[in-house]
DNA sequence: TATTCGCTGGGCAATATGCGCAGCAGAACA
DNA sequence: TGTTCTGCTGCGCATATTGCCCAGCGAATA
């Protein structure tokens, strides 16, 4: 479960150069091959590497809009607005939420005209009480792991 | 810019099953594999694919909690917060919001319990007036891309 | 009509992969 | 203390893939 230092590295490594080879790797680790195959086996089985998707950029394909909304939700329609917004591909991610509102999802949209299109969309559905929407100007941070997995592996091997 | 509908199946194939070579993406396609290779090129130049980055799960990392927060940011002083928030390891990502200056960002924690420390660390920083965090209890739609690259070609190509 | 562009299909040397193997060091355990 | 696991190493081999070249060809374009 836990990741050790060199697990730590090989994911930083893949991160860099997504497209490396497991002789390479095993070169720049400065271990066997072996090893690294068999980490990258067991970090997969693990659940740690779900996967080596494409990262696909939602502005290069005509989506440079992002928003975040707030959705409230009527009694008992949980089920079916989770269903319904899964139909919906503006709709990056959806997560059910404790506090105001009972979920949040990422919105992408061709513009912020079109953003009220998806948004009628997304809300035009029986379920959905309101929806909060904000969008987003500028994103400092892009979603990273790297520094978490960094953090994770010195965790366990602080050497 | 756009995709064509070669290109959303690459895509799809390459999300699919990710550490496929290029000759076998090109039997599956039915293409030749300089054109598979071209279209990859291509798709990666133009930013439509920034990277096969291998994708971590933060819970089989030790961070099962996934949260919300948003932040209100006294005056003037954005550079400073944002800054801040990129040394946090737990800060997946940032985003600066429409609203009154505020941000919104995403959080991993070790449990409930670790959230608060978490949260702590973010807060704990002169320019951040307030915090209000929404802890995520279920994710029915992961990040997901495929459906808007699906929709994305065949907008440009219908057939 | 002439040109450009993208796709095809082929060939080539160099490289990487999947797989199996034995040896070895350290840890866990009786 | 001796035994058994486990993980890493370093090697070899047959096969598959890569990177790179080329000429031809059809469609769109100037």
């Amino acid at each position: 479960m836990a990741i050790d230092h060199l697990d730590g590295r090989l994911i930083v490594l893949l991160a860099r150069e997504p497209r490396i080879g497991v002789l390479e790797a095993s070169r720049r680790l400065g271990v066997a091959r072996g090893t690294v195959q068999a980490r990258m086996d067991r970090l997969q089985s693990n659940g740690v590497i779900r996967g080596f998707g494409p990262d696909v950029d939602p502005a290069a394909l005509g989506y440079p809009v992002t928003a975040f909304a707030t959705l409230e939700i009527k009694q008992g329609q949980g089920a079916d607005v989770r269903a319904h917004l899964a139909t919906v591909a503006e709709v990056l991610e959806l997560h059910t939420i404790t506090g105001h509102g009972d979920m949040l999802c990422r919105l992408v949209a061709r513009s912020n005209a079109d953003l009220q299109r998806v948004i009628d969309r997304v809300v035009g559905f029986d379920g959905i009480v309101r929806a909060s929407t904000a969008i987003v100007m500028e994103n400092p941070v892009p979603l990273r792991i790297i520094p978490l997995v960094e953090q994770a592996s010195d965790d366990t091997e602080p050497g």
